[in-house]
DNA sequence: ATTAAATACGTGTATATACATCTAAATACT
DNA sequence: AGTATTTAGATGTATATACACGTATTTAAT
């Protein structure tokens, strides 16, 4: 669907606008899909990119710090996503003995478990629903950068 | 910064998967300069797309479910943030006469102004940090759209 | 060595997101 | 007409987002 369909409206200032809009809301649209795959698994978006990023490093450990850093979305509450695994038991909480400030999280066998099962599920689902070439996928990634070169 | 940069990881399945990542990060980035910038009138991100669209019809009246759908993110809970103008009295609530059931939303002039106001602001704020030449932005729109096209 | 500053993370608050449920009103069905 | 279905929107719940603040621990400064 167009931008314009899918926010009932034609009157952008000009097309860099536009494009900012049309981000947001194919933003908006990815995560649908994201979370709506998840939802089997009982995990929501943020939950299932915390356990991305400790499956990442696994079996190596990491502290709260280190996942958020490593999040999509910076403001993320990491400390209140750890607690929602931790009930599910899919991470384990440890305070670190070189630096007692710092709580390590690690993956359980449970969480290594659901992770597995999930990613296999949702990256099929992302893949059929995310239509571009290789090509074209290299150039939207260089768009969004060049998009971001102010910062 | 480049997305690899900005999520510390480098390990993608390929670049559709990296450009989905992509579009994740960049949209949270546009959103978090959009609400620095929108904070000095106390306004939020949702707030503010509600008024913009009340001002796309004004001085038509508009009721909730065409907010609703006007709306970037289809899932916004449009009738509680109404509350929150109404609160600030930047909008007014009426029953419809023709539908009862319609809660009918308008504009006062003090929502007006503030809108005038913190639209100039965020458009320049927009402006400055999108870094898109008016072919690139078109360019992006038509990659977006493609992205989506699987709807 | 003692105090000051910085860091890690937990917690609190307001609002948003996602989704389910409830109520009133309008429409459709027989 | 009388009942059923649909629609509009308000409301409830769990989680997330954004941000401020508090506490313990570590590092730096004097």
């Amino acid at each position: 669907m167009k931008l314009e369909q899918a926010i009932k409206s034609t009157k952008f200032k000009n097309e860099t606008q536009k494009a900012a809009l049309n981000v947001l809301y194919t933003a908006w649209w990815l995560k649908t899909y994201m979370s709506k795959g998840l939802k089997e698994f009982g995990l929501t978006h943020e939950q299932y990119n915390v356990l991305r990023i400790l499956k990442g490093k696994y079996p190596e450990q990491i502290c709260v710090r280190d996942i958020a850093c490593r999040m999509i979305e910076k403001n993320s509450n990491v400390p209140r996503i750890v607690d929602r695994l931790e009930i599910k038991k899919l991470v384990k909480r440890t305070t670190s003995q070189l630096d007692k400030r710092e709580t390590v999280i690690t993956l359980t066998h449970t969480g290594i478990l659901l992770l597995e099962a999930s990613t296999n599920s949702i990256d099929q689902t992302m893949e059929a629903v995310t239509v571009l070439s290789e090509l074209e996928a290299v150039q939207l990634n260089k768009l969004l950068e060049k998009l971001r070169s102010s910062e």
